[in-house]
DNA sequence: TCGGTCTTCGTTGTATACAATAAAGGGCCA
DNA sequence: TGGCCCTTTATTGTATACAACGAAGACCGA
């Protein structure tokens, strides 16, 4: 029996569970951001296949889209290692998700948004606001906040009603840090200010109210300034001492 | 013997043209592009088995690098599809393009470019240059012409040396109507006009000269209207009787 | 003792066999 | 004759066997 304890891969609980590809995916990317397979190193595909029980085929499927997405590196030799990278890099890419989610608010300024998109966007900020009014500052309240934002970030990347646009945000959310909750890390040690959330939903506010009246520009500005947020939280957060709890810091080299 | 006609996949033959995934993804892409599989189709693996002599394996790995690059779709229940493009998702990706090189501008502006590597833009501009005051507008010039137009569009997305954004861009390129040259047919009939290609120089000249004087929002915005060009492009290549010899319009469904 | 070369081993790229699903066609019943 | 179900077939997802490349170590010679 070679991979490794593996229950009939064709059983019903597997397809619940989704693919083997999926499977092979979503453990791969679990084993990098945790550091279980340390940032930089070569990945051994045989290794993998006894960690997550699957065979090499979806493994290595998985690995190539993971270099896609861009978490590992293709090394000339063959194979792939867990890629790193700079602080600078982390830097761009938050930059480019703001370009990005910047093109998407302009786009759906200039051309419009159905009616029920804007009201799901709006209830979502309504939460927001709900969730900053409570007093708690606790996990539980910043485990909420990165789902509604994320929630509101996906809503938006939808409003220009853009296949092509929507999917390379989608990608760009892809790095974890890069992500519109990268650095909102759920102990409120890590957590970014209270204040700084309220900067951030003020922003959301304002995007779509600029959006509704149809000021293009203004919103694109207001997107782009808004990733800088994430930018800000990422340099207070890489300074504090308990910083190893953020899923994937450990990819960043420093200076 | 499956694999149709093949030579012994490890002779030395086979590996100088490449592995075998690469020459399957190259070769599904000239499949697509020039229709023989055709748009909107669904792709039988071995039916490609036989037209390339490849095993299924490689096959399947460059399906999947063409569906992360969008050139296919994957469909529900398994497989994928040769991907069709709305007119308005080519100006998407045309104007997710400009985006993303207006940010490489802007980027190169603000950080300052290596002196070789300006030498370098300035050179090729100057060899369009050369082109363009050439009176000849054949097959060649246009060929020669999106060769260099190419290369500087490489060139000045190397410029803010940021590896994730240069890769985000040479992605953009992919789509064949949305890369930099992507409606400059070789064909005179289909080829833009002359004043076209020296307004398209024109704006390469000032995106140079705004990122040497460091006026990063100005080498943005000249790189967003220089991708309208392509837009612009389209909608008349689009237009013509000719237009099939563009390879991969008929990827695109018309309203 | 050091350098070079040869060998061996591990790892990846490729091919193919197998299992399961989805679709298509034919047959049966109403 | 039309609709539904069953069977059959084609096609994908998965596992594994095999071949070649690359790296590390051992052996030999100087």
């Amino acid at each position: 029996m070679s991979p490794a304890s593996r229950s009939n891969p064709h059983q019903a609980a597997d397809r619940e569970a989704g693919s083997q590809l999926v499977k092979a995916q979503l453990g791969l990317r679990e084993l990098i951001l945790t550091g279980k397979l340390p940032a930089g190193s070569r990945i051994a595909e045989l290794a993998v296949v006894e960690l997550l029980g699957v065979s090499r085929t979806p493994i290595r499927a998985a690995l190539m889209r993971l270099e896609q997405e861009g978490l590992l590196q293709a090394l000339p030799s063959g194979g792939y290692a867990v890629r790193t990278f700079s602080e600078r890099e982390v830097a761009d890419a938050i930059e480019l998700r703001g370009t990005l989610e910047g093109l998407a608010a302009r786009l759906a300024a200039e051309r419009g948004v159905a009616q029920g998109l804007m009201a799901q966007a709006s209830a979502c900020l309504d939460q927001i606001d709900q969730l900053l009014e409570g007093s708690a500052l606790d996990e539980a309240m910043f485990a909420d906040y990165v789902q509604l934002n994320a929630r509101f970030h996906h809503l938006l990347a939808g409003m220009p009603d853009s296949g092509v646009l929507s999917r390379e945000i989608e990608r760009a959310h892809g790095w974890p840090f890069a992500s519109p909750s990268g650095f909102v890390g759920v102990h409120p040690d890590q957590a970014p200010t209270r204040d700084t959330l309220v900067i951030a939903q003020h922003q959301h506010r304002q995007v779509l109210d600029a959006i509704e009246r149809r000021e293009a520009g203004r919103a694109e500005a207001l997107m782009r300034e808004h990733a800088r947020i994430a930018h800000h939280n990422m340099q207070r957060a890489l300074r504090e001492p308990g910083r190893r709890a953020l899923p994937g810091v450990q990819l960043i080299r420093f200076a």
